[in-house]
DNA sequence: ATGTATGCAAAACATTTGCACCTGG
DNA sequence: CCAGGTGCAAATGTTTTGCATACAT
């Protein structure tokens, strides 16, 4: 239940919020912008102020539910932090994200951070490149 | 001489532009934002706007002259293009980076676009953790 | 009740753009 | 000379914040 997510994170129980997470679970795409969600719930009815999206997708963060994304364009992408560790490989032409894991990468950060004389806390790995999903092809989200 | 990496993006050579390129030269720390670009001649006394800054930092990345970063911060930064690809480790204290290649991870990364179906165009790694030198542990940048 | 959350509007940033004036080739 | 470049100010897009009201516990 998400309601225990947000109890365990020290954050009320509130419509706005559970809302918000109820979203993430159901959305097609895991990655979400601020203001994809904030259309999403209007659309759906609810009543919900973008400001108040900014607020609980940071606390969530803070929270460790949520991860935020700073792919290129200008906006933060947040999702749910549900599972594994994983990196990022996202279409240059339509902005489909796939995820991976990859351990032989994850052991060599390791390795490289320990010799620069780095305590590892954290790492962002994104590939860009062109799908070749059917109905890709630069047409959508063209730059 | 950076009046000839100018004519060849076929951009015109101007005082701004080549300030901005000493500046990346001679500057003690490789990794620029825009505003500090701006601060850094204006305080050396030249006249410079901030959007032409912008305007050049632009078509410096366009012309591949400078690569464009988004660290963590709301803010991209720049990195004259000189040699051969590297990623990142940044500090999360200190902001210090450090430059690092791996070509064991290089590999990886493209067996894995490959394997997605993929045609992988780029990609940005950058790792976060807590640097080793005197006088960091947090105290400056602190966020 | 009471400390948190919320919505709205305004503010704060980083970055871009319109425009009249300059300038390199 | 004149297309391209520049500075300034205003516009943009994203995210944050102030504040009065509403709600969870």
């Amino acid at each position: 239940m998400e309601s225990q997510d947000l109890r365990n994170a020290g954050l009320k129980v509130t419509a706005p919020r559970l809302k918000m997470l109820e979203l993430f679970e159901k959305a097609q795409d895991r990655h979400l912008t601020a203001e994809a969600i904030y259309r999403h719930l209007l659309d759906a009815g609810e009543e919900i102020g973008l400001a108040t999206v900014y607020r609980a997708l940071t606390q969530f963060e803070a929270a460790g539910l949520v991860t935020r994304h700073h792919f290129e364009g200008g906006h933060a992408v947040f999702e749910l932090e549900r599972g594994p560790h994983h990196d990022h490989i996202v279409c240059v032409h339509c902005g489909r994200v796939e995820e991976f894991y990859d351990e032989s990468i994850e052991k060599r950060q390791r390795a490289i951070a320990e010799k620069l004389g780095f305590n590892l806390r954290d790492h962002t790995l994104t590939l860009y490149g062109e799908c070749n999903k059917p109905g890709c092809k630069g047409e959508k989200n063209a730059r």
